[in-house]
DNA sequence: GGGGTTGTTATTGGATCCAATCACTGCCAG
DNA sequence: CTGGCAGTGATTGGATCCAATAACAACCCC
C-alpha cells in the first residue's frame, strides 16, 4: 500500500503511469531469465510485492502479452509462453526475413553518433564474459541496428520477436564455451562493417546469415526444451 | 446494465468473456471502417452503448492494441491509428516478406476441404461486386491460405498487419473500377493454383509479387492518406 | 476399492467510487 | 489584437468490494 503516496517513495522511479512502471518491472524480471518459461503469473502476488492494487497488474500482463512475453487465456491467468522445437524455428524464420528489412530501413537513418555506439558495444561484448552481461549487450547492438527505422510497427514487431526467443538465446548461450561467443562475434563485426560502408546489401546478407546460422545450430539442441522450466504444465 | 443476466441475454453470444466479446465487436465495427483512422474511441461510450462498465471496456482496447487495431497513449485514451504514406509502405514490405513464408508453412499442412474452401472463396470474389463482401472475401482467402500455419506467433502476426492496413485497403480499392478487381481476382487464380498444385516456391513468388504490386500502385496515389478519415489531429 | 460427484477454496473478472491528469474556454495584461 | 494564465469540465487511471469460474479434495455410491 501507500504507493501513490509521494512521501513512502520520493524518488518516484519510471516516473510514467503506474501500470506501465509495472510492466517494465515485468518485463526486466522476464527477459533476465527471473521468471521461466511456463511459469505462472498471479496477480495478486505482483500486486503485493509492488505494493499496489491488482488492477494495473491486470494492465500490465496485457501490455506484455502485446509484446510477446506473456500469453493469458481466460480465467486461468497470465504465463511465460513456453516454446517448442517447431515455434522457435518458425520465429527465427520471421527474424530472419524481418529484421534484414528493418536493417535495411534504418541504416540510410543511422547517424554516426549512433553507429559510434553501436562500436562501443560490439567491443564490450568482447571485453566482456559474463552471459548476464552478453545478453543485454546482444540484445543492445542488434535493436541499436534498427534505430534509424521510422515505423513504429516494424520496430515493434522485431522487439516482440526477441521478446519472444530471448530466454531460448539465453539456454543456447549458456550452452557451448568460448567458441560460439567468437563466432557471434565475428559476424557481428561482418555487419558493423557494412553498416559503416553504407553498403544495405552486405548488411542484409550478413544479418540474415548470422540468423539463419543461429536457427540451424537451435535445431540441432532439442534439449533446450523442457530443460529450460519444468513447472508443471 | 445486465449484461451478466443470463436471462436478458439467453443467446450468449461470443459466449466467452466479456471483456473479448467487446473487443470482438469493436474489432468487427473498425474492420468494417465504421471507425475510421484518426478517430478517437472513448471508454465511457463503448461501455454505455454495449450495457457494461468501463473496466471490461479498457481491457478490450488493450487486446485491440495488440492486434494493432488501436493505439493506446497515456492519459489520452484510445483512437485507430492513422498511417502515412511511408508507414504504409513498411506495413506492406512486411507482408510481402512474412506472408510468403506462412505459406510455406501452411501449404504442407492444408486438407483438400480447406483448399475446395479457398477455391469456393475465390469463386464468390469473383461473383459479387460489393465492396464490403469483397472485402471480408479477399481477408478470408488469404489468411485462410494461412490456416495450417501452426505457428500461433506467426498467424497473429500476419493478422495484425492485415488489420493495420485494411483501412487503407478498403479506401485503394474503391477508387479503381472494375479493372483492379480483375486483376486480384487473376493474381489469387495463379496463388490458388499453386497451393493445388503443392508447388510451394510458385506459390510464394506469385503471393509476394500479388503484394508487391499492390504495394507499389499504393505508393502512387498520396490521395489515400488524409482523404480517409479526416477527424482533427 | 474405484469412479463419479459435490463442496470448498483459491484466483480471476467486473462494477462502482474516488483521484489525477489533460484539454479547453474565458479572462486579463501587454 | 495577441499571447499567456488560471479555472473548469471532461476523461482516463487506480483502489476497493463483490461475483463468477476453475482447480482441488474429500466424500459417497456402486
Amino acid at each position: 500500500m501507500t504507493s501513490s503516496n509521494p512521501v513512502t517513495s520520493p524518488i518516484d522511479p519510471g516516473a510514467g503511469a503506474a501500470s506501465e512502471r509495472i510492466a517494465a518491472q515485468l518485463r526486466t524480471a522476464i527477459l533476465a531469465g527471473e521468471i521461466a518459461p511456463g511459469e505462472r503469473i498471479r496477480q495478486e502476488d505482483v500486486a503485493e510485492r509492488l505494493g499496489t492494487s491488482r488492477l494495473p497488474v491486470r494492465e500490465a500482463l496485457r501490455i506484455l502479452e502485446a509484446e510477446g512475453l506473456t500469453e493469458h487465456t481466460a480465467n486461468k491467468g497470465a504465463r511465460v509462453p513456453r516454446l517448442d522445437a517447431a515455434e522457435l524455428d518458425v520465429l527465427y524464420r520471421m527474424r530472419e526475413r524481418l529484421e534484414p528489412l528493418a536493417l535495411i530501413q534504418s541504416m540510410p537513418h543511422l547517424t554516426a553518433g549512433e553507429i559510434r555506439e553501436l562500436e562501443s558495444i560490439h567491443e564490450r561484448i568482447a571485453a566482456d564474459a559474463d552471459l548476464r552481461e552478453f545478453m543485454v549487450l546482444d540484445r543492445a547492438f542488434h535493436l541499436g541496428s534498427y534505430a534509424g527505422c521510422a515505423s513504429e510497427q516494424l520496430s515493434s514487431s522485431v522487439t516482440r520477436l526477441w521478446n519472444a526467443t530471448q530466454p531460448y538465446r539465453r539456454a543456447f548461450m549458456s550452452l557451448g564455451g568460448q567458441h560460439r561467443r567468437w563466432i557471434v562475434d565475428h559476424e557481428h563485426r561482418l555487419i558493423l562493417d557494412a553498416i559503416e560502408r553504407r553498403d544495405p546489401e552486405d548488411a542484409e546478407r550478413y544479418l540474415a546469415g548470422h540468423i539463419r546460422r543461429t536457427r540451424i545450430e537451435l535445431a540441432a539442441h532439442p534439449e533446450l526444451f523442457g530443460a529450460t522450466a519444468a513447472r508443471r504444465t
